[in-house]
DNA sequence: AGCTACATATAGAAAGCCTACATATAGAAG
DNA sequence: CTTCTATATGTAGGCTTTCTATATGTAGCT
């Protein structure tokens, strides 16, 4: 997976991930590798920032806990996150819709 | 249309319009307002640049030509482009594919 | 003369993702 | 005990690509 392409949709892919619950940036890490398949592999250079990024915007709020002796920073959506995620998925099928149009033309004009 | 979100996808839509016939920049950015519904709208500052870029690597090649007094650059796709094209496609599908399933993942879980 | 469409191009800014590195605890292996 | 791996967070700097703003020039219409 070309890195680059991930630009633009790392809000949305941490965001997604924290739906359901509450999680710290490396069970967010996993959480993605799992649901993907294994295909993404972020690494912690680019969550650590972003989610930092996600709560000063207001989209996260975190809260650091002690478990098994390890520090973890906690994030959980907001509700301005929650909405944003809403708008994150219809860009995100805009998005596809608009760039597989323009991908599908000619394949589809060739056969 | 976030304009970050196109990021590594430029390429993939500057070939498949190429695909069909040899086009000049200008032109190919009416190519991409058409096929997207009006909701491409690539200024000249990347197009050019990109499609020198394209040309460096050597998926495009360019002449010159005057027609009605002004001067156009027309590019055509290399056999490498094509291929490159190819994988291109290939990609995306795999991007959409993978993003998708993240996103959609919480989604079908809540209803 | 001025405006719009056509046509190409560059410089510099902006943004965000990545590489590499730094730090630290817990537990297993040897 | 020492070393290695997994767990866990974080920063600095680099890199690429896209965008904004600007420059240049022709053609045609009013």
């Amino acid at each position: 997976m070309n890195p680059d392409a991930l630009r633009g949709h790392m809000d949305a892919l941490l965001l997604s991930v924290l739906e359901r619950e509450p999680l710290h940036g490396y069970a967010i890490i996993e959480a993605l590798q799992e649901r993907s398949g294994g295909a993404l592999n972020v690494p912690t250079g680019t969550v650590y920032p972003a989610l930092r990024r996600l709560e000063r915007i207001g989209y996260l709020s975190s809260e650091w806990a002690t478990v098994g002796g390890r520090k973890r920073r906690t994030y959980r959506l907001t509700d301005s996150g929650r909405k944003q995620l809403q708008g994150e998925r219809s860009a995100w099928r805009e998005f596809t819709s608009v760039i597989g149009s323009v991908l599908r033309a000619e394949a589809s004009a060739l056969g």
